[in-house]
DNA sequence: TACGCGTGGGA
DNA sequence: TTCCCAAGCGT
């Protein structure tokens, strides 16, 4: 969860997470669509995904004992080398390197890193940094307090510099360079998509189609989409077609913006009122798209599925 | 190596 | 508003 996640975010995800898997054997046994339901809104979602297969295979393959070797703990999906690292560390007292963004920031400071940290050869220099520097005694407390320094002290911006133990020692501070450093490669705009999610409404019920395990959202639960904005005789086809479902008119919602890692997309949200239930949904014949699970959801009485951020919202805006 | 992969908080 | 980026990993 605290992959690329702040603490803060993650604490009540992880407290519901951990009252309804307390332990691996829970985890292992559950369905993917209630792992995926607690993970929804934390983002990154093959996370869940890898943790939840990383539960089974610990289980089956390792016989439910949890590796304590960074090879074993490699071979686990979701788990590279840093937070191999940090299992060894904090949960065996194992000596290995971690190399978080906050140890990151800390060494390209201490040892006055001028070389983008983004860049392959840095992160090598990096990595070697951080095996020199990780001791062989009390290997959690230095994990730990390596990390806090760069959470609490050596800040991105207004770093406290004063009450930095390290202070004496540190070249980006010798040097006056503290507030430039680390330096990044330059990473350019995100891209603008637009789509337009068609909210088929019947009664009290949504059209939500599981989507592909790969790509954005995977395995999570959302609408039919459209890419662009909203056109009539787009939608009406596309319902025919993919759907079987005759409209008539639509209902457009206030659009919105949801920005991902990589591009911004804005959403524009049509509800289409729909009578009769398609009983046989039709084939969804997309370029590469297998067939998708399709369900009327019930938001007054929702099922433990996996919905994004936006999915949610949509279901709120709903008259 | 570069990119795909979410979301929220702080500046 | 917009940008940055956070306990990274997989392909």
């Amino acid at each position: 969860m605290l992959q690329q996640t702040q603490v803060n975010t993650v604490i009540p995800y992880y407290e519901r997470f951990m009252q309804q898997f307390p332990d691996l054997r829970s985890l292992a046994q559950a369905q993917e669509d209630e792992v995926l339901h607690l993970w929804a809104g934390l983002g990154y979602y093959s996370r869940a995904r890898n943790l939840h297969r990383a539960a089974k295979t610990i289980m089956e393959k390792f016989k439910g004992q949890f590796p304590d070797t960074p090879l074993a703990l490699e071979s686990l999906p979701g788990i590279g080398q840093s937070t191999a690292g940090a299992i060894l560390a904090l949960a065996f007292h194992h000596r290995a390197p971690i190399l978080d963004g906050n140890v990151k920031r800390v060494l390209a400071r201490f040892h006055g890193i001028t070389t983008p940290v983004n860049e392959k050869s840095t992160e090598s220099q990096l990595w070697e940094l951080a095996e020199k520097h990780t001791p062989a005694k009390r290997i959690a407390d230095y994990t730990q307090a390596i990390m806090d320094l760069g959470a609490t002290l050596c800040t991105r911006s207004k770093p406290q510099c004063g009450r930095c133990p390290l202070m004496k020692n540190c070249s980006a501070h010798q040097q006056g360079i503290v507030d430039v450093l680390p330096i990044k490669k330059a990473v350019r705009a995100l891209p603008v998509r637009t789509a337009t999610f068609l909210v088929f409404k019947q009664d009290n019920c949504v059209l939500l189609q599981k989507r592909p395990p790969t790509g954005i959202w995977g395995s999570l639960w959302s609408m039919p989409e459209i890419e662009g904005k909203p056109d009539f005789e787009r939608i009406r086809r596309f319902s025919q077609r993919q759907f079987k479902l005759t409209t008539f008119h639509h209902q457009p919602l206030e659009s919105f913006r949801h920005t991902f890692s990589h591009y911004h997309l804005d959403i524009f949200p049509v509800i289409i009122p729909v009578k009769k239930i398609a009983t046989k949904a039709a084939r969804a014949r997309q370029q590469g798209m297998e067939e998708m699970p399709q369900i009327w959801y019930n938001p007054h009485q929702p099922e433990p599925l996996g919905l994004p951020k936006p999915v949610e919202r949509i279901l709120r805006m709903m008259p």
